[in-house]
DNA sequence: GGTTTTATTCATCACCGTTGAATATCCGTG
DNA sequence: CACGGATATTCAACGGTGATGAATAAAACC
């Protein structure tokens, strides 16, 4: 696809002295060994791979252009991170933390909380940029996956409390779990097109419905208790 | 990780005469140029590499190992499919195809529409083995994209009718995306072992609130009108 | 029967992620 | 200060990947 675009590493001219010290377009000359100072090397190779991992995902993404970018070796990337696993994790834990906390769907009145959630969550979400990198590789499904169970099901139900409090947690789970997917991690035009207000009085009542206590008896009314 | 179970090309013994045919296990020597008869080389190929797309996902299923299991030179692929991309989509078109058709949910009557997606989508998914494979590749969630937005959305839509169809159709888009992400896609241990009647009965709340008509005025009761 | 088209094998390509060896600096201990 | 691991870096290579072009043989066509 576009494989022209991310290709700079030209091999090194083949011939020639063989273990003459590769001059870099800085004019320093990087030579074997440790080098001087404090580099920050491993951060400099973060900073250069979440671009590139954003921009091309995970498998357009080569250790060598990484490597190029930050100006160092690939091998490096082994020697900090373990493997091309290893720095895609470290970037994504990154990212993730930045758009992943729900707190503050959780403080207020029962009664916004389905509001509140679908609110928090297109704010969060828009201006994230895991969206890109996220649905081809199966680490950043594993976090997502613990997010949704660990997080937000649960901290929900606690929330929520009563009869059935785990399976109203997992129908809004359900509903919002598709919200990202529908919207970010696998957009559909139509749903990604919308503003989030929209988003919002589409998908309140079906959430309010979700989280709303379930009938116990064999045919009550649809009265909806406030309290439990 | 499994490397050592997907391995079976010893390459060939690289000394020996150059041009020298082949001996399969079987005993037939193959030559070069086109073979005798119709060996259904192209659905062979399809056949073998099924299996092991299924099993070992896209990345981790090479095409030599295909070419082994299909007992023809990795070449082939190439040849036939124009690539390991090309090869991967006839193999998901064909998985598609068996799990993707809701028509019969939408034979029915209005009010038994939530029961009956619900149902309609656990049993397909079920059986279906579109779940290993489906994350990681974007063809795959290209196509599911374009199910979830032009054969279900649009469907619904036509099927509810009346006022703010498309909205209500993107709301149970949502929730079902939501399903079949939590439950097949990225299963979260919760959602997938809960057994079909539980899923009905832990989304049917919240399918019914997102299928039933919006409310026009500031504030109006909430009759269902069947016909608008 | 001769020509073109199709199907196959083989050798090879550029590139990928990873690893081992060589090497140079840092840092703690004497 | 001397010195000896520990650490950080470059370089060269390895095995494996998907793809491609040349050689070749059967089929299909006229």
């Amino acid at each position: 696809m576009n494989k022209t675009e991310a290709r700079a590493l030209p091999t090194a001219p083949p011939a020639g002295s063989p273990a003459l010290p590769v001059r870099r377009a800085t004019g320093d000359v990087r030579r074997r060994g440790r080098p001087h100072g404090r580099p920050q090397t491993k951060a400099r190779i973060l900073a250069a791979a979440e671009p590139l991992f954003l921009e091309h995902g995970y498998r357009a993404t080569t250790l060598r252009a990484v490597a190029a970018a930050a100006g160092v070796d690939s091998a490096l990337i082994s020697y900090h991170f373990g493997s091309k696993r290893g720095l895609f994790g470290e970037v994504t834990q990154i990212q993730c933390a930045r758009a992943l906390d729900l707190t503050r769907a959780f403080t207020g009145d029962r009664d916004g909380l389905a509001e509140r959630l679908l609110d928090l969550v297109t704010e969060l979400w828009d201006e994230a940029e895991v969206n890109r990198l996220a649905v081809e590789n199966e680490e950043v499904m594993r976090v997502f996956r613990e997010y949704l169970e660990g997080e937000v099901l649960t901290r929900l139900a606690e929330y929520l409390g009563g009869h059935g409090a785990t399976r109203r947690a997992l129908a809004a789970v359900t509903l919002i779990g598709g919200l990202i997917f529908t919207r970010y991690l696998n957009p559909l035009p139509l749903a990604a097109a919308l503003p989030s207000e929209e988003i919002r009085r589409t998908l309140a009542p079906a959430l309010r419905a979700a989280l709303a206590p379930t009938v116990r008896g064999p045919r009550t009314a649809r009265a909806t208790r406030p309290g439990v």
